[in-house]
RNA sequence: CGGGGCGUAGCGCAGUCCGGUAAGCGCGCCUGCUUCGGGAGCAGGAGGUCGGAGGUUCAAAUCCUCUCGCCCCGACCA
């Protein structure tokens, strides 16, 4: 491709509303092009890239033995409440109406349509396991769209789906796409990391995310020597040892005037957080529940969520709090809490003494201890892990990295099949719900973690895999007529040989087109002038090494092949 | 949705507090000359209903009201 013909859109300056390398980049070199808020135009380059790393994927997936489709991005709201998820996907769902005023969900993911696909169409164990997949744009109403494409509204993302027989064909199926997203990152030239997560609105029990480390991310990684990696949402953990050594006092009601949050409270009364239980009210569907947490610690709704396999969980309203609790937000307590479902992290496990809210407007209780002061039925895990929390696997400390999460795996069961009702006969002709599994990658959310982790002052650094060209060919004066010729003949002889060339053909002068040449970071350079084609040579370089290459020309072709095959293992192999 | 900020030329910005010679700068774009191996110099030029709608005023980018859009900080997810 001719540089002039193409449409390369670059720019000096970082937009106004970047924060990260990436976006800035992909802004920068022309790669996208914003038209609202998380909602953006691939340019021809950016393009490029991204059917560059769906190819892999294809690759990937294909031998994995899936199936590519393609679903529509319109879906009837009728399959979505059938599974309940019109509303609890709730404001996520980009919804729309038709001239009928039909209602309609721009699909941010397809499970349900998959599965109603598959019910009316597979009666049989003989045709399981079956793993379809498509690559497709998504929509999502995102709270806040960021970040450029790392949080957009509309994105493109690879979606799999499979259906099993039982849980044995699942879990094959699912080590079978843990291995493939691993070739499938690495041939992308990422470095990733599956951790261990929570399933969030698509369900299920067990899943991974695929994380690309990176300081910007917005994921938080805990992990430990032995292995063990989580996301923060999903990990377990022990907290560290924590124990109340003192004798049992008795419970006494104090004024804490002005005191309503931890930090207020345990200044006032002048104690460790560790000391003060919080009470957090949460509406569960349609009832009113308490959690009890150690005032050091965060609940961890995913955890709470998954624990009651409610459908919506949001925080109670201050209005509801005092309703339940007869006193405004901040002076909550389960003593006295009458006639609601309570439950108790395991924070509090061998606290003594410690101090709540007296359910009082201004005051807190001091030394109450349980079971004598109020009964707690039920004690889960549901605080928040965090840094220093000690490793469920092997007790060591957690450690904390940043990452992004270009890719999830779910084992799903049958949370779907159950609520759309599909079903199969088995071998002893009996009907049961599928088994699923599902898989996705985020495609555009790949391309920038790319350029997150292969960047420098001067531009992107693509890996050789998903670059949009191999090569460039930088003719340092158009207006040469030996300079272009020569140009124009690498530029056939490298296309002929089957490699991605673009030629810089625009009459700008060197440095000027060095500059754009390292913004848009096509691995290779073929720089092309006067001065050295008079010596019988030209310049190869490698964007990511500094040193220059000088070739003689009729050996620049074999040795650019060379060169790019070796990038290509070595991408691959990162 | 809460809190904060911003909308002035394709991009990045100043001007707004204190209404009137503030429609301005840099980049980019066009023309010409010179230059030509790391974002060239000089000269000339095109381009803006100052996000939109009302209002106040002799006079509004500037003040008021409403509205739309965008960004950042918190709860979501590939």
């Amino acid at each position: 491709m001719r540089w002039s013909q193409t449409f390369i859109p670059t720019h000096k300056e970082d937009p106004a509303d970047a924060e990260i390398i990436s976006h800035k980049l992909m802004v920068r070199a022309g790669l996208m092009h914003k038209l609202s808020s998380g909602v953006y135009t691939y340019l021809p380059l950016g393009l490029r890239t991204i059917k560059k790393v769906e190819q892999i994927v294809r690759q990937e997936m294909n031998a994995a033995g899936a199936v590519e489709l393609l679903m529509p991005i319109m879906q009837p709201s009728e399959l979505w409440r059938e599974t309940g998820r019109w509303d609890v996907y709730g404001k996520e769902l980009m919804k729309v109406k038709d001239r009928q005023n039909r209602d309609f969900a721009l699909g941010p993911t397809h499970e349900e349509v998959i599965t109603d696909l598959i019910r009316g169409q597979i009666r049989s164990y003989k045709r399981l396991p079956l793993i379809l997949y498509q690559i497709q744009t998504k929509f999502r109403d995102e709270i806040r769209p960021r970040f450029g494409v790392m949080r957009a509204r509309e994105f493109v993302m690879k979606d799999a789906y499979s259906f099993h027989e039982n849980e044995a064909s699942l879990d094959e199926t699912y080590q079978r796409m843990y291995q493939a997203y691993t070739r499938i990152f690495q041939r992308c030239g990422l470095s990733t990391a599956p951790v261990m997560a929570d399933s969030g609105a698509i369900g299920g029990d067990v899943t991974h995310e695929f994380m690309v480390l990176a300081d910007t991310g917005e994921g938080e990684i805990l992990s430990c020597e032995c292995g063990y990696a989580a996301t923060a949402e999903g990990a377990q953990s022990q907290l560290a040892p924590y124990k109340v050594e003192e004798k049992i006092k008795s419970m006494e009601k104090v004024e804490t005037p002005e005191a309503h949050t931890v930090e207020q409270v345990t200044q006032f009364l002048n104690i460790d957080a560790r000391r003060l239980v919080k009470t957090i009210f949460y509406r569960c569907d349609e009832q009113i529940i308490a959690i009890l947490i150690r005032g050091d610690r965060e609940v961890n709704e995913a955890k709470v969520h998954r624990i009651l396999g409610c459908s919506t969980l949001e925080m109670a309203t201050a209005e509801e709090i005092l309703q339940v609790s007869g006193a405004p937000v901040g002076f909550s307590g389960p003593v006295g809490l009458k006639g609601m479902q309570m439950i108790a992290d395991l924070s509090l496990k061998g606290l003594a003494n410690i101090v709540v809210g007296a359910n009082e407007d201004q005051c807190h209780m001091i030394n109450v201890n349980f079971p004598r002061d109020f009964t707690v039925k039920r004690f889960e895990d549901l605080h928040l892990a965090q840094a220093g929390d000690l490793c469920p696997s092997c007790g060591k400390i957690l450690t904390s990295r940043r990452g992004i999460e270009v890719g999830q795996i779910f084992k799903l069961g049958a949370k779907y099949s159950k609520s759309l009702k599909a079903k199969f006969l088995d071998q002893n002709g009996k009907e049961s719900p599928f088994i699923m599994g599902c898989y996705g990658i985020g495609i555009t959310r790949t391309v920038a973690a790319a350029i997150e982790q292969y960047h420098d002052q001067d531009g992107i650094i693509w890996p050789m895999t998903i670059a949009p060209y191999q090569v460039l060919i930088l003719p340092l004066n158009v207006s040469d007529e030996m300079t272009m010729a020569a140009a124009d003949g690498f530029y056939k002889q490298l296309v002929d040989a089957g490699l991605e060339v673009l030629l810089d053909d625009r009459d700008e002068r060197a440095g000027f087109k060095f500059k754009d040449a390292d913004l848009i970071g096509i691995p290779l350079r073929l720089t092309v002038g006067e001065r050295s084609l008079r010596q019988g040579k030209v310049e190869v370089k490698l964007r990511r090494q500094n040193q220059v290459i000088k070739v003689d020309r009729d050996k620049a072709v074999s040795m650019i092949r060379e060169m790019i095959s070796e990038e290509r293992l070595a991408s691959e192999k990162s």
